[in-house]
DNA sequence: ATAGGGTTAG
């Protein structure tokens, strides 16, 4: 049977614009529908797809005002929830309750949600004091809602109260406090939660332990998750992949691909946590290897697979793979955000293209620690060091905090460029100024500063004196600066040193037989490759990469292991030929 | 109402 209702709900669902919607809208008047709460929650679903029509849909629900409950209303805003403005939703909320409609128990955790959304901490509060007002506090959905939104905006010892407060609680309610700690980064809290439950867990409830597990390195505790889950749940994709990030970041490669090549199904997530695990595990050529392979399968990379890729590409120099993956974002239209950006940023940069990369850091609609990051570094290491330091100024004025790492960029520079006072007054200011406290790699930029710039005194004093003990690299600057100013005593007393903290690192021995070798101590360097093989020390050998038709190769002094070695040698004694013809 | 992957240094 014909019916105009049904009729006049298709065409609201089909309906594209507001030019549209007018036409509907004067037969849903007609009809009388606009006082049907059901119907006018869909015309609201429409107005949500559109933020700028917010007013618009608000009067549409004022002239059902007597006939229309709140329904409509929390439809609206649970439209805007999800979207990029999700403070509409609380507009929307506060124009409800303006127009004398009382909100209900299904208000709170759409709004709520909003409010987490947009981490709207004292928005949320305000929320708490409306529910407790109108009496719904005692609501599981209205309570659970609570947890979550304190937990977003980072306010745990609240999202906590409610929680202890709570006399009937489920499993949502755990899971959501269980979040909160996740996303506040404090990882152990979470896992202590999970321990405490007296309800059954969730899929749910295991995927954000299994994450807390991956980020604080808790293997043994994700170990036997993954014997509960074997024995108690129906894998699903989500978990799955929860569980090989747990492996992957904690470093058990086997296990992981193992898991890998036996998950049901794999999903582009499965794939960026073994490319992330292999780049961020110092081994990027085999993550592109690995996107290739997936390429190969005929998955499409997305933003953020691409971003990882980036970053391996940064950190091997292949600037041909890296401008490929720039132009295939641009080409295809892929979305990207400031993580994407910053990679893209720092690809560049660490390429030796810092015109590309200022290009695209000044193209860049924002910018966080990171990005400036990013460029500082570039800029630092390409010796462009009053650049970096005006650059620094400029992040400093335009409200972005520098962390330890921006002062590494920023004292890296000052050391390239031998700017003594302005290190040391930057060193300062790290406390001073953003209460960061200097780390090993600060007090070691600092010490070759002071080297280069001859004050040897000064330098091996910080040594003596910082917080914690020098490493390796930090002895190799001193001894080395030592043997150019030649202040043999000095170096006799600091390889004693050395030898007495018992190091197993077979840099130290290394450094030590090559400051000899320099010196003709040749009794010392047969004593030191003697007290090497003593204590088992065995030297890794330095590699070298080299990007060949977007290809990464990796290899060792007098490699042969290359299958077209023969070729190789031949064109590289060619080039030696030619060289030494010239000279 | 609760659930997965990404960026800077070393």
């Amino acid at each position: 049977m014909f019916n105009l209702k049904w009729v006049l709900l298709d065409s609201i669902k089909d309906c594209k614009n507001l030019r549209i919607f007018r036409q509907i809208h004067a037969q849903l008047v007609t009809s009388g529908l606009v006082y049907d709460d059901f119907v006018t929650s869909k015309v609201m679903e429409f107005f949500a797809n559109f933020v700028e029509y917010g007013d618009y849909a608000c009067d549409y629900l004022e002239q059902g005002n007597t006939r229309l409950g709140s329904f409509p209303f929390n439809s609206l805003i649970n439209g805007y929830v999800g979207g990029e403005f999700p403070q509409t939703a609380v507009s929307v909320y506060r124009r409800m309750v303006r127009d004398g409609f009382v909100p209900d128990m299904f208000t709170f955790p759409v709004l709520l949600k909003a409010c987490s959304n947009f981490s709207g901490s004292r928005e949320g509060r305000q929320v708490h004091g409306v529910v407790v007002k109108l009496g719904l506090l005692a609501d599981l959905y209205v309570q659970n809602s609570l947890i979550r939104c304190y937990g977003a905006c980072g306010d745990l010892s609240c999202a906590g109260k409610v929680f202890d407060e709570m006399v009937v609680r489920d499993v949502v309610s755990w899971n959501s406090l269980i979040s909160g700690f996740m996303k506040a980064g404090h990882f152990d809290e979470a896992i202590s939660v999970f321990f405490r439950m007296d309800v059954e867990p969730s899929i749910a409830t295991l995927v954000s332990v299994l994450a807390a597990c991956a980020r604080n390195g808790n293997l043994c505790t994700g170990k036997g998750i993954h014997g509960v889950i074997e024995r108690r749940f129906k894998v699903n994709l989500v978990l799955g992949n929860a569980m090989l990030d747990m492996y992957v970041k904690n470093g058990c490669f086997y296990e992981a691909k193992k898991m890998f090549d036996e998950l049901p199904t794999r999903d582009i997530v499965s794939w960026t946590i073994m490319i992330t695990g292999l780049v961020q595990s110092d081994h990027p050529k085999e993550s592109l290897e690995l996107f290739s392979m997936m390429r190969t399968l005929g998955i499409s990379p997305d933003a953020i697979i691409l971003t990882s890729v980036l970053s391996a590409c940064a950190s091997l120099g292949t600037l041909d793979f890296g401008t490929w993956v720039h132009e295939y974002i641009n080409q295809r239209g892929i979305k990207w955000d400031i993580h994407t950006g910053t990679a893209i940023v720092d690809m560049y940069a660490k390429c030796g293209c810092i015109e590309m990369a200022l290009q695209i850091f000044y193209s860049m609609p924002q910018r966080n620690t990171f990005t400036w990051n990013a460029l500082l570094c570039g800029l630092a290491m390409h010796g462009l060091v009053h650049e970096a330091l005006d650059l620094f100024e400029v992040m400093t004025i335009s409200g972005v905090e520098p962390n330890e790492i921006t002062f590494l960029a920023i004292l890296t520079a000052c050391c390239h460029s031998g700017l003594v006072d302005e290190g040391r007054k930057y060193f300062e200011n790290m406390s001073k100024l953003y209460n960061l406290l200097p780390k090993l790699e600060h007090y070691g930029c600092m010490i070759d500063l002071f080297c280069r710039a001859g004050l040897l005194e000064e330098a091996v004093e910080l040594a003596r004196t910082m917080p914690m003990k020098p490493d390796m690299l930090i002895w190799g600057v001193l001894l080395n600066a030592c043997t150019t100013v030649g202040n043999v005593e000095l170096s006799h007393r600091i390889q004693d040193y050395i030898l007495e903290l018992d190091h197993d690192d077979s840099g130290v021995f290394v450094l030590l037989s090559n400051i000899s070798a320099i010196n003709q101590r040749w009794s010392n360097v047969t004593r030191l490759r003697r007290l090497m093989k003593d204590r088992g020390v065995k030297k890794a050998p330095g590699s070298s990469v080299i990007e060949v038709d977007g290809k990464a190769h990796e290899f060792v002094v007098g490699d042969i292991s290359h299958l077209q070695t023969e070729e190789i040698y031949k064109v590289l004694n060619l080039i030696n030929s030619v060289y030494h013809e010239s000279h």
